[in-house]
DNA sequence: AACGGAAGCGGAAGCTATTCCGCTTCTCGA
DNA sequence: TCGAGAAGCGGAATAGCTTCCGCTTCCGTT
């Protein structure tokens, strides 16, 4: 738990922001481009992109990190001017909003709920708090029950999004997330 | 809604059972085989698999669709023994126990989460109407609130397990399922 | 029983993800 | 400044899933 971390090389630092760059580029004009051709765009071999990301999941979570991160955050101003039940609820409508229409979606969420994925654990970890910060506020307000967990909530709504990914099946899971949260408020086990 | 099915032609039956038959006994003797060797396996070319079963994830659905069938029809006798909350939470576990330790089934999974999927959608059917049988019971017995639906618990049963498929994810499976469980008896909206 | 066309078959080819390993580039101490 | 060795690189090779299409087999009709 210390600075284990040894430090990259010049070269390997640049080249993992070219990589992430490029595949930033790439998905925004909607081309969900796979590692072959996201190595390519970067100017790098693909064994150089493999030593970055440890797969094409990897990779697309790494970028969307910085939009995840952003999600998470959102949930202080939410609760900031909503009760708690009504926060959660717009939070969670916040992450699935995020995650359609993106085709590269399915491999963040895959990414996000691999336990072992490295890549994807702090950004797993800062959801996971964000939403313990509404669960305490809930609890705190015995609105929620009480042990709720944040790691939970994101687990649950993972496993919705991965449940009901095409836009079809929006309303199942608009009904899913009611059903969570009427499992959080529930005051009794 | 009719019999538009054309029936289809005597070798095309028996080359469908021949894949069947080898898929099953591959999966069975711990041996994951994708459709190549598995095509191998039944003496059929890869081509004749892929128009039986679109994918290998419609293959493994396929191969499994006899043990699902037997965890929906587990749902009667669990309703005559127990009260529909401790029946409802027991179907669950045996949906989720069935899935544990079988390689394909992440597989089986994704094809019947996935709604355009034709082989899973009977399977599908037939455990969202076990389900609805079991929260019917709770329904009329005043446990569940009224409007639960069986293809939601479905999904959110799929989506557990999509969201914790690894062994030491099952206590935060068996949370998710508690939660689930809690949001189906809160008795409001 | 034999013909024509529809249904089905096989497997090579194509595509993509991932691995492997010999070569290159960086870094740091002398 | 230079050299040694670690760190990193590139891309050919491997492997698995899926498609494609020319050939074969079946089946209802005559």
């Amino acid at each position: 738990m210390s600075t284990t971390e040894p430090r990259r090389r010049a070269d390997a630092q640049r080249n993992r922001k070219q990589i992430l760059d490029a595949a930033k580029r790439l998905y925004a004009a909607g081309d969900f481009a796979g590692p072959e051709r996201v190595a390519r765009e970067a100017g790098v071999g693909v064994g150089t992109l493999y030593r970055h990301f440890p797969n094409r999941e990897a990779l697309a979570a790494a970028v969307y990190d910085d939009e995840l991160t952003l999600v998470a955050e959102a949930a202080g101003e939410l609760l900031a001017t909503s009760p708690p039940a009504d926060a959660l609820r717009a939070w969670m409508n916040r992450f699935a909003q995020r995650l359609e229409h993106k085709r590269a979606m399915g491999d963040v969420m895959r990414a996000l709920a691999d336990s072992r994925a490295v890549t994807a654990h702090d950004t797993r970890a800062r959801l996971a708090g964000a939403a313990q910060h509404v669960l305490d506020a809930g609890i705190a307000a015995g609105t929620f029950r009480p042990g709720s967990r944040g790691d939970d909530l994101v687990a649950a709504l993972l496993g919705i999004c991965l449940a009901c990914p095409e836009p079809e099946q929006q309303e199942q899971a608009a009904r899913l997330m009611d059903l969570l949260l009427a499992g959080v408020r529930a005051s009794t086990i």
